[in-house]
DNA sequence: GGTATGATTGACT
DNA sequence: GTCAATCATACCA
């Protein structure tokens, strides 16, 4: 179990010990975390840029908890808030590589290929069931489960992505390799990939 | 009150 | 590669 108190510093450290990391939700889907993006408060990319709104307040609360957040209208994105208060953070977990409830899962993405099951934020939090029912909701305690990451894992880092403003930071982590990303690292693009 | 804009995805040329 | 879907939020009047 990853205690609060694992969140209670740097975002962008946090970002990059999640990947390798166990997210389980209701005890019954879940997988291994593979991408994440880390948004602190002087990151004009970030929701908590300009302040605290009814939208961002778990941002601006205590460390270790949930921020979801309606995405285009139309998504859910799920964030662990970090180093709050003072300097209101969150990482965005970007995409897990499906280990449990597989076929719950594929049910609810309406959709087969375990690839695009959960690779993206809109795409996982549909896959394991998350909305802003959940928004501010402890980590530590159900319907959460998170276990640390394992062995070391080779990470990469790279330009965040799908932002305006900011996108020159290179906050974006990934699991080296890993065929259950959102998209590509430049640095993990290799000729012959498919 | 109106309007522009997204930490996205899926369908389509 | 392009583009629509779809709506809460933020900002302006």
């Amino acid at each position: 179990m990853i205690p609060t108190s694992f969140f209670d510093r740097d975002v962008v450290s946090a970002a990059r010990d999640l990947i390798g990391a166990t997210l389980v939700v209701d005890g019954t889907v879940g997988g291994t975390i593979v991408e994440t993006e880390a948004y602190d408060q002087q990151d004009p990319a970030s929701h908590s840029f300009k302040g605290a709104t009814a939208r961002n307040a778990a941002m601006f609360g205590e460390p270790g908890r949930a921020y979801v957040y309606r995405s285009y209208g139309i998504h859910w994105c799920l964030n662990f808030v970090c180093e709050a208060p003072g300097n209101a953070s969150a990482v965005l977990i970007r995409a897990i590589e499906p280990t449990l409830g597989l076929n719950v899962m594929a049910t609810r993405r309406g959709l087969a290929d375990i690839r695009k099951l959960c690779a993206g934020p809109g795409r996982l939090t549909q896959a394991l069931g998350i909305t802003g029912a959940q928004d501010g909701c402890r980590l530590d305690a159900p319907p959460f489960r998170l276990e640390p990451a394992g062995a070391s894992s080779q990470i990469v880092v790279g330009p965040r992505i799908g932002i305006t403003r900011g996108a020159e930071t290179p906050w974006r982590f990934g699991l080296a390799g890993s065929r259950f990303l959102s998209a590509r690292f430049p640095v993990d693009a290799r000729p012959g990939d498919p």
